[in-house]
DNA sequence: AACCTATATGCACATAATTGCATAATAAAA
DNA sequence: TTTTATTATGCAATTATGTGCATATAGGTT
């Protein structure tokens, strides 16, 4: 149920359109928390239904107009309410490590591409991660909501980094099987 | 829909009850696919629909019977092809992360009992799987299905181990908000 | 005597997530 | 000239997951 407030979070710094809100689940907050951009616009329907945020329609022409959601003084009681309810473990469900644990049931020269593949994956997160950091944080003055966004990149870099380590070391045990 | 694929796997090493699926799915397996004995219970039904597991009945008193679930050559075929099928990268929902984004609409102090919360479920499950490693592995004549297992046993080591520290430099960089 | 754990199965309801579809205009690139 | 990307919204159907409940017995603990 967290996606309503990580929705509501992502406004509390600045009203957004759900096009907005969507890119911002592609990008930045959608590194802890993903989403699509149709639970987005479900999960704003649902949130205006519940009066914590509040729409208004913005008027274009050639294109759809834009709806701008505000949170409203019941939103952020939400978000307040939540930030004291107890953190649940984020549920383990990895393709790739059930493939290793079957490994006798498995095309073994298609799971090494998969492991390069996802170690691939996982570098590319680094880099996009490191360079935010470098871009954003690097050398700044922060404000304490910035440290905190910062507290939670490092996270992601340090997990991202694991990761490479982890699937080359793999990849490695991986091959010295087959000799 | 792994978790069918992972039910398969398990009973390529041996026909098993529900029962004892469920507790391998709280062991084991679960390091890397979490699901419930319920959640279970149902995919055995659908897999027995499908046609993918045979399930006979072993009489008992006193209890329920057992339902032994044995993988058909069609069920064999189905892992065969999942195993080529690319692996998804695991979606990521940590709704931590998403606190410390949000510092400043959460309670610092709570913020802070959460992560040293999660920082002890991680070291928890860091042990356990040393201990694993350390009475099934270490030392020992491995096949070929029990060195997979190793693969995927050392990546979550090192995962649990990267969160262990994150998680330690997390709560050092938040105390160093306050001050 | 009351409670907990293990054994053994599963339904029903509710919530969440994915996938595919649908619309509609502009502007830039191939 | 056709295709693709960007902006902008959303429904419908399906699949997946989680929570609570229900049953039934044996054996050990407080």
């Amino acid at each position: 149920m967290a996606l309503a407030e990580a929705i509501l979070v992502c406004l509390t710094d600045r009203p957004m359109s759900g096009y907005d809100l969507a890119k911002t689940f592609d990008a930045s907050i959608g590194f802890f928390w993903r989403a699509s951009h149709q639970q987005v616009y479900r999960e704003l329907a649902r949130l205006r239904d519940k009066d914590l945020v509040e729409s208004r329609e913005i008027e274009q022409s050639g294109r759809p107009n834009r709806i701008i959601h505000t949170i409203t003084k019941a939103g952020e009681d939400v978000v307040h309410a939540w930030s004291l309810k107890p953190c649940r473990m984020p549920s383990v469900k990895d393709e790739l490590l059930v493939k290793l644990y079957a490994l006798d049931n498995v095309d073994i020269p298609v799971l090494h591409e998969q492991l390069d593949i996802r170690l691939d994956q996982h570098r590319a997160k680094l880099t996009a991660y490191l360079r935010i950091k470098e871009k954003f944080y690097d050398g700044k003055k922060l404000t304490r909501a910035q440290k905190g966004k910062l507290i939670a990149l490092t996270m992601g870099i340090s997990n991202e980094r694991e990761m490479v380590g982890a699937l080359g070391k793999a990849i490695t045990m991986l091959g010295e099987i087959n000799e």
